[in-house]
DNA sequence: CGGTCTCTTTTGAATTGATCAAATCAAATG
DNA sequence: CATTTGATTTGATCAATTCAAAAGAGACCG
């Protein structure tokens, strides 16, 4: 679970690289962020990095188990270094914001369906829908 | 729970054209599809039918509450007619295949879970993904 | 340390899925 | 049947992502 960068790719065996470092260090300051935001936060630091490396490289950590990949639906592709304990998420349906569930271990019967039509279930993912504290807040401000 | 579709549209107050109508029934015919999929479908029995109607026809739906949009990660949207009963999915991780799956209640523990970081949960999305029958049966009859 | 190999990044184009907008067309209403 | 209002077509545009070739830079070896 160590979230230094040069450690990390260590590990796994990819090639140390200004972009790959700077990559995981914006995850770890941006926990579920997409590839743009991440270029962004990137380019602070490393400004002539290009678009096209963010992905390669969000790629390449997700190939490699560095990075996990969740699709919220009407959402781009999110990237976070939490990986390997199938967490799930609860995404604002305002704001888009997303922060980690933990799964439930113990009691999972939502995960394992009466009637699975005969598909071998590998995993269960879930996400929750919500609206979160801030957009809650301003909400209720406006209509009051 | 009425699948013909000039009852649904027009008990929705949506007006009943030969789009809407080539859309439902394709809808009833495949369950969980994609927009170019429908459009193949409409197609075959109104020919001059845009596939940008297709997609008016599938947001307008969604949007009267007669169809819903569901969104697997790595997949295009999929609708269905099946609504109002916030039921789950199971997607072959192999073919795409999408099957429906019950939604347990009474024991929903997983869906109200512990630590919601203060969002206002409204609603619980499962996705299960596994492998579906014929593509286990297929990969077994490759290895062997 | 320098050369070589391999992997990575850049650059630029292409693809997919979906949406926007204006002009045309057609269902509903009386 | 005429009018109104909503739907469809047409064509452009967009966002997110991927592909591919050329250039660049870590890693490893001698
Ligand atoms: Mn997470
Ligand atoms: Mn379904
Ligand atoms: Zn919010
Ligand atoms: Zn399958």
């Amino acid at each position: 679970m160590d979230l230094d960068a040069r450690t990390m790719l260590a590990d796994s065996g990819l090639r140390i690289t200004a972009p790959r470092v700077a990559v995981i260090d914006a995850l770890v300051e941006m926990p579920h962020a997409a590839a743009d935001a991440i270029f962004a936060k990137v380019s602070e630091t490393l400004p002539r990095t290009s678009l096209q490396a963010v992905y390669n490289v969000l790629g390449d950590l997700a190939t490699h188990g560095l990075a996990r990949r969740i699709e919220p639906a009407g959402s781009p592709a999110l990237y976070e270094l939490r990986v390997g304990d199938n967490h799930h998420h609860v995404v604002c349906t305002h704001c888009g914001k997303v922060a980690d569930v933990d799964c439930s271990v113990g009691h999972a019967p939502c995960l394992t369906p009466s009637e699975t039509h005969g598909f071998a279930i590998a995993e269960a993912e879930v996400t929750y829908w919500g609206v979160c504290t801030e957009c809650r807040e301003a909400s209720v401000a406006t209509v009051h």
